[in-house]
DNA sequence: TTAGTCATATTGACAGTGTCAATATAGCGT
DNA sequence: ACGCTATATTGACACTGTCAATATGACTAA
């Protein structure tokens, strides 16, 4: 009855084998069926007003089933932005794998940003938007770690081109780099989130628009 | 029973005075007195998963009310986005109005802009979030022209500053103008939304890290 | 093997939700 | 004065998140 969708997930399990022997829970790995028909739901519907009941049909276990593993419907969706930034992190890593020059990889790297967030905007609005955030609570540690896991990446780009003085950046300054990223982090973001809150009304393929934002990062507003 | 705690709002009354002759439909102006109760939510509760029928409830009417003026809980939303982005553009205007150096405004401009959403984060993440977008649909007509409203003292500045030559945009070129203005919104847009998603990890006052935000973009990232 | 334990799952219940349909009310032009 | 129509109410429905109580069955120790 409920055992029988459980989907055989390709990647890492941290608990469970789960290929139809050994199974360690009494159903499956129902924690992360929830969380993948969760992120399926959140990609289909582009939206997470869906109900945990509506996730809990498409795992195939009863509408109480998910409160074994997620104190809250929140605590749920924390999960699925968990996912989402470590989906981010990989995508920036190999956009930035193998460029050798610190310019390139960052723009490298701010367009797979921007091109991530546009494949799966609701997913985007979940991790970085207030869903997640409990009343008069913060943002939960776990997505906040995620998210600066993903940060990260940026960080490294910067370090290397501050190293390799392609960047106005000093080297080995924590606070100098730390505004940098903030700024590469602030182009992109924005850059993402006016693009698919469907701001954008220039005459530019989304293309050309990223790389002349990039150009402008790069060399500022002002004349040279 | 529902007229006496309408409140007396002091902006301009598009369609009663409402001050306690004259009003125009049957129990005072309603749709004003929703928007109002909603935007007060949204303010308070840092939210918007409040019920339609809480919104009723604090404008003294009956659960079922509010549909003889918005089709929808989102349709209010919309109304209290579009609130929203005109007190943005106020506050944008307001911040260039009398600064002749075009630099010097937009820098202004940018401030005025992240203050604002840092005083009230929802009502940003409402204007600009999912939350007003149908399904399968796109931004509502009214919520993007509120938009590009505020949008246009930015423009605005642009315009001024390619003018001047302060800026290295060509002049009377729309489409130049048009990629500066989307990377100074991305810039401000980016920054206010990772600054009050709580991204922010560098020992920076705010105000400090605006200031540097913005001379990175005006200067940019590489050595000059 | 067997008994017991405890994580896991189900059933049932409850107040609250968005929205529809039917009904009531009153300000307006004629 | 009268009816029209915009405005508001009442009642209903299916659905939601979440709590409490109950059932189930995989492991552990004997």
């Amino acid at each position: 009855m409920y055992i029988d969708d459980v989907n055989i997930n390709l990647s890492k399990m941290t608990t469970a084998k789960s290929t139809s022997a050994s199974r360690p829970y009494h159903h499956g790995d129902l924690r992360r069926a929830l969380i993948d028909a969760a992120l399926a739901l959140v990609t289909e519907e582009q939206d997470w007003t869906f109900s945990l009941r509506e996730v809990a049909r498409r795992a195939g276990v009863s509408h109480n089933a998910p409160y074994n593993h997620f104190s809250d419907k929140q605590d749920l969706l924390v999960a699925v932005a968990e996912a989402g930034f470590e989906r981010l992190r990989e995508r920036m890593a190999a956009a930035v794998a193998g460029i050798a020059a610190a310019d390139t990889a960052l723009l490298a790297c701010g367009r797979a940003y921007v091109e991530s967030a546009l494949e799966n905007p609701a997913l985007y609005r979940l991790m970085f938007g207030p869903a997640l955030v409990k009343p008069k609570g913060s943002r939960p540690a776990a997505a906040r770690q995620a998210g600066n896991k993903a940060k990260a990446v940026l960080l490294d780009t910067i370090v290397r081109g501050a190293r390799s003085s392609v960047f106005a950046v000093t080297p080995d300054d924590a606070v100098d780099q730390g505004k940098a990223v903030f700024f590469a982090w602030s182009v992109v973001h924005g850059l993402a989130m006016l693009l698919l809150d469907d701001f954008l009304e220039v005459e530019l393929t989304v293309g050309d628009l990223i790389k002349e934002i990039e150009r402008l990062a790069l060399m500022g507003l002002m004349p040279r």
